[in-house]
DNA sequence: CCTGCTGCCCGTACTTAGTACGAGAGGTTA
DNA sequence: TAACCTCTCGTACTAAGTACGGGCAGCAGG
């Protein structure tokens, strides 16, 4: 698409994360990728050593995305900011969630994010055990959501409820009656908007922290 | 491997699990399962239309795995117990974590295990809403630490300490302090172990729910 | 007992993807 | 000007999904 100047490795990512945010991570292909940069194939390979090598950048580049939740700030409200921000950014490249979780070579900015976490907990006043138990808690709270919310149609609550329909024919209300009774009591009620409900799980979980933590 | 008997399409999607167990994800292939089965690649054909039913037959095989809960048990025994499971049963099948949120068309297992949980979840006396809440937050919970998890190398505690110290070089100190003092003081501790923090957050959130459902 | 149908297995081959190898173009330095 | 880099690309090999059609085995009806 667009050939501006000559390659390099940021142009070469970067271009990856539009090709993945385009057409998901299936489509992101080192021939996709070259066209995107108006080169040929072999041409990325000078910049990164193999595909991988791709993927552990662009899963950098979207933790660098993420608001930092700041040392000196009030724990609660900047691990709410934060967390808000990661979904928000999950939510942009979805394809980055399970992406995340298969690369074992964290970059700088991944290493940044979690210190700032970290630390932002223990200058909260938080235990070295409790700020175990808050990091493994929000982070897979936040990561879960983003991974179920990424399965479904977003950014359009009416086709979830036709969706849905198509899911439970007729005869399944006699198979799975909660399932077709919750569907039809709640889901398919208009302005259902299966994003709200993070903020209710983030908050009790705060608030759970916050009463362990005195 | 084993071939005794005609090839069906349970033997298909339990050579498939069983390949996915052994070499992960990306090991299966119709080639590499074909082998496992004892036949060649295109005889697989005659039992799914392609690849893609396979992956929503083994991830409906992994939801079969789980135990349902009982609408007619106490709620907060049964999600605990529910949830207990799943997360054993993703340790076990760690490739199915993320194939689950990427499949669109549950299969009936998948679809039971939602039922059952709705159910028991109305039969606890929880409203709709509530409902709505308690199911997001489990799931979200379970699913993401599960995703966590499975990104360590699980079953053996003392790798992790490597892992860790491989991560973090000696500069590593000046840019990431609280990360690598936290590291220091609690992962590479003996007896370390990532998975015990499941019930810390499961528990809490389970509390959390309790004191809403009053 | 033969004929033909049907279901299952497989041989062949096409397509797409990752990427090794090495050539060649252009600029840089000695 | 010659040796050297740096970057790009042409060619081609390998692996994987799977379309297409052939062949065989067992069963049904004549």
């Amino acid at each position: 698409m667009a050939k501006v100047g000559t390659l390099s490795r940021e142009r070469v990512l970067g271009g990856a994360v539009a090709v993945a945010d385009a057409g998901g991570l299936a489509s992101l292909t080192i021939r996709s990728l070259a066209q995107e940069l108006g080169v040929k194939p072999m041409s990325v390979y000078h910049h990164v050593a193999n595909k991988e090598e791709i993927l552990d950048g662009i899963v950098d580049l979207v933790f660098a995305e993420m608001d930092l939740p700041r040392t000196d700030g009030d724990w609660r409200t900047e691990m709410h900011r934060r967390a808000t921000s990661a979904r928000r950014v999950l939510r942009r490249h979805p394809w980055a969630i399970t992406l995340l979780h298969s690369r074992t070579s964290p970059g700088p900015a991944t290493l940044r994010h979690h210190d700032a976490v970290i630390g932002t907990l223990r200058a909260g006043g938080f235990s070295v055990q409790l700020t175990a138990h808050a990091f493994a808690l929000i982070d897979s709270y936040v990561y879960g959501f983003a991974l179920t919310e990424s399965t479904l149609p977003i950014d359009d609550p009416d086709k979830i409820a036709e969706l849905a329909e198509s899911m439970m024919p007729a005869e399944a209300a006699a198979v799975y009656p909660h399932l077709v009774a919750f569907t039809a009591e709640h889901v398919m009620r208009p302005g259902y908007d299966f994003g709200d409900e993070f903020e209710y799980g983030l908050d009790l979980i705060l608030d759970g922290l916050a009463r362990s933590a005195g």
